[in-house]
DNA sequence: CTCTTATTGCAAATCATTCGCATTTATATT
DNA sequence: AATATAAATGCGAATGATTTGCAATAAGAG
């Protein structure tokens, strides 16, 4: 998925194609295995010497993830962002020093199903994530 | 695990027993299988014709927390709170409509050891979480 | 029963995120 | 290419969840 995919992607949804919304895509492209919060990007944007107000960053960070084309995680008293790099359904392993993250699809669907039923609910959804430290930052420590 | 078990481990962690703490865990109690709402738990408290300060709330949610008393997970906004049944390693189904929970210790921990181990990454920790509708809820909607 | 220290309630602060509104800009349409 | 129009931006102010400082209170050790 390039540049041109992405921005047709948010014109199929009707959206524009502003200058901050490039500047964001940009980001995320640059920065495509990390998950980030809304410090990192902003801090991001002043490296490159340019400003977007938070809540222009906070509206685009919706419309993205409307469009499908980021994930978002909740950390403790804030959100995490990344793009998107499958379709398929997916899951994350993030490294709790840096936010690099491995997406992998591993998942027992059907063992969640079956818990479910047995309790009498319906399942809808699953969330798995999980932690550890990625190679780098193993070493780091 | 009753109300003395719990008082204990308060104290064994040098908590001190007040009123406010035990009007907390009854709550936990009676609403064993439900995950809270700070707003939840306020209202409870009300109904019984108390109330505690809202920084007396979420510090002792802390405490709970600290002594492994009580599950967190984060919803969108806020966190929910549970009391913990099970001192094993454990994840939660939860009712999208009310909030009840059900535990179970299902857990592909070597799969996820093997994700990470193939990725050059050290596996610390995991969550997961499903969700669906309880019995109750998905014939009401 | 007294002393010490943790805990409480209150008010004010903080932090992430959202919202209202006037101005600007992307883009569909002349 | 110029124009019209609705969406998007930036600003400042609001919100909502949670935290903090502090003086008053209460738990529990001795």
């Amino acid at each position: 998925m390039n540049l041109d995919d992405i921005y047709s992607i948010l014109s199929d949804y009707g959206y524009k194609l502003t200058r901050q919304r490039k500047v964001l895509i940009d980001i995320f492209i640059k920065k495509r295995d990390l998950f980030l919060s809304v410090e990192d990007i902003q801090n991001e944007i002043n490296k490159n010497g340019m400003n977007l107000d938070l809540s222009t960053i906070y509206r685009n960070l919706s419309v993205l993830e409307n469009s499908n084309l980021i994930c978002k995680i909740q950390k403790e008293n804030s959100n995490l962002y990344k793009i998107r790099t499958t379709k398929k359904h997916h899951h994350h392993l993030i490294c709790k020093g840096c936010g690099k993250a491995v997406t992998f699809e591993y998942c027992p669907t059907d063992v969640f199903t079956s818990i479910a039923e047995k309790n009498g609910y319906t399942f809808t959804d699953d969330k798995i994530e999980l932690y550890g430290y990625c190679n780098k930052c193993k070493n780091t420590l």
